[in-house]
DNA sequence: TTGAAAGCGCTAACAA
DNA sequence: TTGTTAGCGCTTTCAA
């Protein structure tokens, strides 16, 4: 900044002035420091203005999901990120992979770094450490699962309401024996999919000792083989309703095996990409990510905007998509 | 942190100290620090630090993807992060979308964070702007397209080379009449992948009138429509060889609408999730994505750790995966 | 319209 | 082993 200055032959103030789009800069002034910019492929460091800065804004976000390899979390990053790069700002990403010591490790990166606000997905049991970062001010907005232990806006698809969508769909289709089949019984999304199958099998006055309830499913692997036996239990379940993307691959992969893709109804939670493109095709209950994605980015910025408004829990709608394999019926 | 230093009766150098695990503290003062610090949530400013220490180093590196939503990008940005994360550094993501302005804005957005290196994939036609920046010292990686006007470390697949496997696959199981589509002609590995076809054609004696070379397709949509419009020729090819991924699902769609998807034998450039479950497999030329990403990851590193060895130019292998719609023969 | 001086939170250099 | 002073690149404050 010192060489523009010089270059330009003013002082350091009007530089920092025509970085800013500040105003009472002359137009000869003006140009003559954006040429000195120019010659010098100038660029102005954005911290060491913050540093002094009131606010101390850096134009940063931090963003932590599952992982960002997996698409839910690419279509709510990438969400997130058109509606950052609006505003000039910049988006640190991290992942979580259920890892309780990383959740802490990347917002303490984040807060290390003085990002503006932050877009969190926990995997730890609580989040009160994040006390001190509130009452200093910190915007936060969690997705995908809410925050524990302190009260922040969240962003969240309605896992209740769909998995009983998805159980209903299934009860009304004459099926009386439904397996569950959920990922790790602590993550909150598992247990909010399972209410919602329960629900609906208790309304529908089905004895839950014709229904099979199968958790702590790790990958496809494990949902496979949990698949293959119950399906060759003495009296298998009509139906499954798969609460978890991965876990659903793998009971497509089990029923393949045993050949019984057309005779056993399947349901999964999220949706599968090519999922019409199966035989039967795969019907789903499916999540909006880049629709949460943008409504916690929204609120993000609306926090940052200076909206003090009391805290809001946005509930992002799921949809069921029928393709063919939700649609089987229970054998006559 | 002069708060910290209060608390714990020393000075600031001392937390300094303390904060960067330098020598020369006694374990009585260390303590009394941390307990300052825990006791104050006292998280040090990275960036304010950065400003004095010689070198300037941020722990902040950047990534240009084609877009995060896209699960190759997925991966590639996992890998970097997982090589990150172990030296406790941050990354910056951001989305190409196939457009010459987002990469110099997202670059430049890097550059004003101070950021210690970068991982690109371009879209424009030169990155020569960035050789005041090669001039500065920032370390640069390309990945998936090198960088034109200006000679960086990069990270390619072979695109030649799977483009020619694929082709000679097909050639070899006896098909004559081979479709190749392309998406925008002016992509980098576009060309690339449509040299290695020509290649082999050519290799093979194949006449050119006999190929379809379709190019510019840019979605899904109009894949299918291309593609559908070929199988209405009056002699229509035996064989498809799509280079990228979304056409490959258009491709597939077509094939089904005539239902010539066990008739017309196909070949996809990178791989798609679950090509294994449709009826036929979808046979594919797959990249490493997640090589690429920990290939670039592990030579910007050796760069920031000092490496001044001349330009690598490291090529990631692709990989034939025969599944069934590579391997139909043509018609007797 | 412009610039000089002070200071943001931290580390380098040096002195104690 | 510890602290003091200066200064990183910028913005604020205030005077010209």
């Amino acid at each position: 900044m010192r060489d523009v200055a010089r270059l330009a032959g003013v002082g350091t103030k009007t530089v920092s002035r025509v970085i800013n789009a500040e105003p009472n800069v002359s137009a000869a002034t003006l140009a003559r420091v954006n040429d000195a910019i120019a010659h010098l492929n100038y660029e102005p460091d954005i911290h060491a203005g913050s540093l002094r800065r009131r606010g101390g804004v850096t134009r940063t976000i931090g963003l932590l999901v599952g992982s960002v390899a997996n698409p839910f979390a690419g279509s709510i990053h990438r969400a997130v990120e058109d509606r950052a790069i609006e505003r000039g700002f910049a988006v640190f990403a991290s992942s979580l992979d259920e890892d309780p010591s990383r959740e802490r490790n990347a917002v303490s990166a984040f807060i290390r770094r003085r990002v503006d606000g932050v877009i969190l997905t926990r995997a730890s049991s609580s989040q009160a450490y994040l006390l001190p970062e509130i009452e200093r001010g910190l915007p936060m907005v969690f997705v995908d699962r809410p925050a524990a232990g302190i009260d922040t806006d969240s962003v969240l698809s309605d896992n209740v309401e769909g998995a009983a969508l998805a159980t209903r769909h299934l009860i009304d289709r004459g099926h009386q024996r439904i397996a569950f089949l959920g990922d790790r019984a602590d993550i909150w999304t598992a247990g909010q999919r399972r209410e919602g199958f329960l629900r609906e099998i208790g309304q529908a006055g089905i004895s839950t000792r014709e229904t099979a309830i199968v958790e702590n499913l790790e990958d496809e692997t494990t949902a496979s083989e949990a698949v293959l036996a119950l399906l060759r239990r003495e009296q298998p379940p009509t139906a499954i309703f798969s609460s978890q993307n991965l876990i659903t691959i793998g009971a497509i992969r089990a029923l393949r095996v045993l050949e019984l893709q057309r005779r056993v109804a399947l349901v999964g939670f999220d949706d599968l990409p090519m999922a019409d493109l199966l035989e039967p095709g795969i019907s789903v209950v499916s999540q909006n990510p880049s629709g949460i994605g943008d409504a916690a980015a929204r609120q993000l910025f609306a926090r940052l905007d200076g909206d003090r408004g009391p805290i809001r829990k946005i509930v992002v709608p799921t949809q069921f998509i029928a393709r063919g394999s939700g649609e089987i019926l229970p054998p006559a």
